[in-house]
DNA sequence: AGCACGCCGACT
DNA sequence: GTCGGCGTGCTC
């Protein structure tokens, strides 16, 4: 038939973004010269009914499918590949180790336009700023038009013009005021000024600042092992000035004509490092994170792609995209939870850009005040060159930490008499009072005083949480809302009580407290409006707020310099967690959040309440410091065998059907003991600790073993045919490498 | 992930 | 007698 006068058709084999590990096949396209095709080119295929956007593997001669059979390549979407071959190599490695369909590893290294294939064009993108009238303007005349205002006073407030980019992290609704303000003449589009970098010009505009000793010697090593791979951490406390060597070293590199990549853990640090750095650096910068459109992610990323600019600042999703002229890979805040993508191909772009910074044979920087374990155990056996910061640069010094003990003492709602005694002296002298409490709502429990009854989810195995201010009761894992009751539907007698401790309750009581002072609260729920965040960190910068209360949005990276006392009111409920990362966390968050207090030149003080005052994790933390909690934490794990010294791999599952994650975590099992002939534990089949997630069933099993290369042989076999098990169709699972919340 | 095929319940 | 429920299986 056909197929004997088709036997050496080329075949091109795609993967196409799709939850199965296979490869598929198709007849080359007709007349194409095969010499031109390169893997890692986008192709429009034929896929079932639809079509399909799919990356070229590689060009083969056979085809395991009967050749009649195969569909012909619809459309080659690229004359040349946008990945280099060394980033097509980091994205199989990926696919590998992390075991996830490849298909699914090349989308995720695309921006969404181009995964969608969209041509690949460059949107030049506009950049507006304050006419002269504008610049003259009392934004009290806009007092009408609310949102005008505060566009006005961003630009009044900001030295340089703001890019689309720009303006769009800050607030995701500007087009219409923009519009609005150039119609009456306050605003223009502005000539693109960061654009201008000729080859000649210096790559900085104003002098670097001075550097302490320590500074320069990070600097310099970093700087002599430019054009070769090699990790260094950088560990050095808040104040240190991390952020002063990364733009010194950042000019060496952009001298060299060559691209740095910049990662942060989230969005919200990304705009006053990109202040920064546009106020040192005349080169051309790009900024990609999620609230950008598609079209202004995809520019960034082709900007990078045809070295067209130099610096690219953005969050994880960001570590794929491709370098021209590729010269260093900086990680800021490595220790950062967020680094780990939590679904779908769950990476870790700290690992992933170490490997990379091998692939490219460029040195990768990671910087923390608070390193994560594994990080100091690899500058242990000199996998990482260590560069430590030990001073505040400056004047600053370091905050002092204290433990409160709160056994036995009157409490005003979380607040103990000793520590609001703390704050009215600092309020007194003028200096901001900042309280951490990582629980937003009112209260996590609303309890029946009469009966016991707990208001629980009903599709999760959690308490609803009280949202006074909204009336109603929320389920923080779901979603899920009702409105808030007044009477006990089991006894209808009893009298509902909230239990335990919110910032929302935290913030009544502070008004009743301290009734003449400014108090502002920070957490999901107060910053939820577009913008409100910056809106509230200008307020605080400008002393126009005396309390400052939040959660863990705190913890990262913005600066309080007028903040002089720190309290963690509940630093306990950190010290009982079943998972082993738990206290590592806790000692990050502490010092994190400390790092909050005593910049400047007015000293800091951290106040603890804790009713475990000789709790070995806080009194070496707070008399040893960091680092000799790490080395405790890190004897820990060794003595136990757990990581990083083993190696995990966490499959979990989840189902509609109570009984089918088990019964399919069984026959995983089954099957793994078949193949595993090394000493590679498995741990369960258990119940996940929230057994009941958003009305689904979960359950897990751990993978572990002390020799990384036996886990990875055995998940290799196991999970093509983990895949065609019966009882998967039941189930959704995913395989999490290197897990960092087991839950 | 989509999408069609397929075999059992309440409607014109 | 049909419309449609979502269980199961396939996509080169």
């Amino acid at each position: 038939m056909a197929k004997s006068q088709n036997r050496n058709e080329p075949i091109f084999r795609v993967a196409i973004a799709l939850p199965v590990y296979r490869l598929f096949d198709y007849l080359a396209p007709e007349r194409v010269e095969l010499i031109k095709v390169k893997p890692g080119i986008r192709l429009e295929v034929p896929f079932g009914k639809a079509k399909k956007i799919a990356f070229l593997v590689e060009c083969v001669q056979h085809s395991d499918i009967d050749i009649g059979k195969l569909k012909r390549v619809e459309r080659i979407l690229d004359e040349k590949p946008l990945l280099s071959a060394k980033d097509l190599a980091l994205l199989h490695w990926a696919g590998r180790y992390y075991h996830h369909p490849l298909g699914e590893v090349f989308s995720a290294a695309f921006p969404v336009a181009l995964r969608q294939g969209k041509p690949s064009v460059i949107q030049a993108e506009k950049r507006y700023a304050l006419t002269e009238l504008g610049k003259a303007t009392d934004s009290g005349q806009l007092k009408r038009s609310p949102k005008q205002k505060s566009v006005l006073e961003k630009f009044q407030t900001h030295q340089n013009s703001l890019s689309e980019a720009e303006l769009s992290a800050w607030n995701e609704n500007w087009r219409s005021s923009v519009k609005l303000l150039i119609d009456r003449q306050l605003l223009q589009l502005s000539v693109s000024e960061s654009g201008t970098h000729a080859a000649e010009q210096p790559v900085v505009r104003n002098d670097a600042l001075h550097c302490n000793p320590q500074q320069q010697a990070a600097i310099d090593t970093v700087c002599e092992g430019l054009g070769q791979f090699g990790v260094f951490l950088l560990e050095g406390v808040t104040g240190s000035g991390k952020t002063e060597v990364y733009m010194q070293i950042i000019r060496t590199v952009l001298e060299r004509g060559q691209q740095v990549l910049v990662l942060l853990p989230e969005i919200t640090l990304t705009p006053q490092l990109e202040d920064r750095f546009r106020q040192r650096f005349t080169v051309r910068m790009a900024i990609s994170h999620s609230k950008l459109t598609d079209r202004q992610r995809a520019s960034a990323w082709l900007t990078m792609q045809r070295g067209e600019c130099s610096i690219l600042l953005g969050t994880r999703s960001t570590l794929f995209t491709p370098l021209k002229n590729p010269g260093l890979i900086i990680l800021d805040e490595e220790h950062d939870a967020s680094f780990k993508q939590q679904e779908g191909f769950r990476f870790s772009a700290r690992d992933v850009a170490v490997v990379r910074g091998k692939l490219l044979n460029i040195p990768v920087l990671l910087g923390s005040a608070t390193p994560a374990l594994e990080s100091l155990h690899n500058v242990d056996n000199k996998r990482y060159h260590l560069l430590h910061l030990p001073e505040r640069a400056g004047i600053a010094t370091a905050p002092v930490l204290q433990l409160l003990d709160i056994r036995n003492k009157r409490m005003q709602e979380g607040l103990s008499e000793a520590l609001v005694a703390q704050m009215r002296l600092t309020l007194a002298k003028n200096e901001q009072v900042l309280l951490f409490l990582n629980r937003r709502g009112f209260a996590p429990t609303l309890i029946c005083h009469g009966c016991g009854w707990v208001a629980r989810c009903r599709r999760c195995d959690a308490n609803l949480v009280i949202h006074y201010d909204e009336g109603i009761l929320r389920c923080h894992h779901c979603g899920q809302e009702q409105r808030l009751i007044r009477q006990c539907p089991a006894c209808k007698t009893g009298e509902l009580t909230p239990l335990g401790l919110g910032t929302e309750r935290v913030e009544k009581v502070l008004a009743e407290l301290f009734p003449d002072k400014s108090i502002v609260r920070l957490d999901r729920d107060s910053t939820q409006r577009k913008g409100s965040l910056e809106n509230y960190l200008q307020q605080i910068n400008r002393g126009e707020v005396d309390i400052i209360l939040g959660t863990q949005m705190l913890a990262k990276g913005h600066h309080f310099p007028n903040v002089t006392l720190v309290a963690i009111l509940d630093v306990d409920s950190g010290l009982f967690s079943i998972d082993f990362h738990a206290p590592e966390k806790l000692a990050q968050m502490i010092v994190q959040v400390s790092g909050r207090a005593g910049r400047a030149e007015k000293p800091g003080r951290v106040i603890m309440q804790t009713r475990q005052p000789e709790h070995p994790l806080l009194t070496t933390l707070i008399h040893q410091g960091y680092n000799s909690f790490a080395r405790t934490a890190l004897a820990e794990r060794k003595e136990a065998s757990l990581p990083p010294f083993s190696y995990q791999a966490l499959l979990r599952v989840q189902a509609q059907d109570a009984e089918m994650p088990k019964l399919f975590l069984q026959a995983v099992v089954e099957l793994a003991q078949e193949y595993s002939k090394g000493r590679t534990q498995l741990l369960g089949p258990v119940a996940a600790p929230m057994a009941r997630r958003a009305g689904l069933y979960r359950y897990q099993l751990l993978f572990q073993s002390g020799r990384r290369p036996e886990l990875h042989a055995l998940l290799d076999v196991l999970m093509p045919k983990i895949e065609k098990l019966k009882q998967a169709k039941k189930v959704r699972w995913s395989l999490d490498v290197d897990p960092v919340d087991l839950y």
